[in-house]
DNA sequence: TTGAAAGCGCTAACAA
DNA sequence: TTGTTAGCGCTTTCAA
């Protein structure tokens, strides 16, 4: 069977209360106890049981990370980092994928709960925000990742949304661009970037066309979809760029573009959002608004955990600056 | 606080022992005790300790997963039917990310034990197989992904990597291709592919080229560098074409190709494996040899869910056929 | 400096 | 049919 704090203590000669304190490095002890200890618990291969310790209220050093879709290259990016970093801290993770499907959200902070997770890291959006809502009145550390969501009362980090649509758009007009269409996801920060785009419209005196302005769900199909009904539109022009919510939604538009026969960028200039794995493998490579994936996965850790060790809040909001990362589609 | 098992039994005026078997739906009682039970453990939304009755000796309906890279679409992908099929069943999943690396290897086993998840899934190769025999000596539910290794009796779920390997050679040799490369990568899998690329040089009695057989890690910039590597050579012909042993290689390759200036198909056509989302980013999509990532995936889960129950391995060996892909690159 | 003992929330054998 | 009770492996107070 497994070896117990009891053997460990009858091998040593000693009580299971010194030994706990060796464990967990607290109480007095002559040194050569302490050593004695060690030594028999290198010798046994002893494992203290995370369960029996989170049983008497300690931590179960877990944290439960919720995500859209972990298969989406974005979140499988995002969950290496948050799963290195957790790891480096002596932590693990539990993943899952919600699929921004209401039930399953319920379900899985349920789950979570049941399983006593340190802490939640948020990379979803939630339909029912009293769930968390209730997390948070339970005093349960909860942290909000690329979700800047004004409703929730918790720490954030995510990426300045507003000024990434901005600087794709500028980008576009500087490249003499004037026709530039805007395809987003239903998310909240699409919103921001939506208001980026026309901020940028109006800094640049360009009158803003709400034609331009679509909305689909992040996927390759979709991104195709939407281009093809804008392009197939006879009553607006077709514009000369366009910028993409995220880097499935621009290559959804690359494939539909080179279907259509248009030659990329210099029928149609083409930024992504995300920088990830995926705008490197398209031909030219996408040009796309990067956000500082491992910055943030890095950091919302430590918010985590730094928020599990108070006991309380910092309800700090931090915002990262997107980088345009130019490659061949502009 | 948290209700307990108390709680529940004070209010519904019975004993924690009636309490428990309402929970685990076992004991006999009158049915309108178990009635009354549920309907106050539901009026109190009493969720039952995992960690509890974990030290009872009872599962913690958590998996393990190792996996090499989660931000790898492959692994990200199998991570995720890995996912769903484990929730869909009752367990969890704490995901690690080994990067092939002994140190991490070691430490993540340590960890998950710790944990005492009920069972492993690995789905990376291991540097010191013994970390393994060690866990199946203790009889502790391991089956293994995408990992043939005969030296590990148990259950192994993979695709038939060296039909894989003959069936993408036999395309290119049907499709009049003689100089054909193959890129394989550092893992067991990729000898059996390299197998089934002499078998079908065998078959079409054509004779194998030692110089075609490259070796490297799987990553987009090493399948460029491969390739950029063997057209520069002089002492043999550069191949028309080349079977990449994954997705990713297959993109460097491609996008190596196309700084040169080559065509595809026409100069050269290009076989990957896996069909991860990468092979649907290209243009041309990329033709590749499909593993039925969502198919091992869930069978996978209910092998492990099976060896869990019976307490014991039935080290069944499942191989899944390829199916090869066509799309533009060949 | 060390250890005895109570108790965390649960299960399961056994008694009533 | 229901309840009493002894642990599971650990932490922590308190006493020695």
């Amino acid at each position: 069977m497994k070896v117990t704090i009891y053997d460990v203590a009858k091998k040593a000669g000693v009580s299971i209360a010194t030994v706990s304190k060796v464990i967990n490095n607290t109480g007095n002890m002559r040194e050569s106890t302490r050593q004695k200890v060690k030594e028999t618990m290198k010798q046994m291969n002893y494992q203290p049981s995370v369960m029996a310790s989170a049983l008497m209220g300690k931590k179960t050093e877990t944290l439960g990370l919720l995500v859209p879709d972990i298969s989406n290259p974005f979140f499988s990016e995002m969950a290496r980092t948050i799963e290195d970093r957790a790891h480096e801290r002596g932590m693990s993770v539990i993943m899952c994928s919600t699929d921004e499907n209401a039930e399953k959200e319920m379900k899985y902070v349920e789950l979570l709960q049941r399983k006593q997770v340190d802490g939640f890291i948020v990379a979803s959006s939630f339909h029912d925000k009293s769930l968390l809502q209730e997390l948070i009145k339970n005093n349960i550390p909860l942290v909000m990742l690329t979700q800047d969501d004004p409703s929730l009362d918790v720490s954030k980090v995510s990426v300045d949304d507003f000024k990434g649509g901005y600087e794709a758009i500028s980008y576009h007009f500087s490249n003499g661009h004037r026709k530039i269409a805007i395809i987003a996801e239903n998310a909240h920060s699409s919103i921001l970037r939506i208001y980026g785009y026309r901020e940028a419209h109006e800094a640049y005196g360009v009158e803003c066309k709400e034609e331009y302005i679509l909305r689909t769900n992040a996927s390759i199909p979709s991104g195709k979809k939407v281009f093809e009904e804008l392009f197939s539109r006879t009553d607006i022009d077709p514009p000369t760029a366009i910028f993409a919510c995220n880097d499935q939604l621009a290559i959804g538009v690359i494939q539909g573009a080179k279907e259509r026969g248009l030659e990329i960028p210099k029928d149609l200039a083409i930024i992504g959002f995300d920088n990830t794995i995926l705008a490197t493998t398209t031909v030219p490579g996408l040009t796309t608004v990067a956000q500082p994936i491992a910055l943030m996965g890095k950091k919302i850790v430590d918010i985590l955990i730094e928020e599990i060790k108070e006991g309380k809040s910092s309800k700090e909001r931090i915002l990262y600056n997107p980088d345009l990362i130019v490659r061949g589609t502009t």
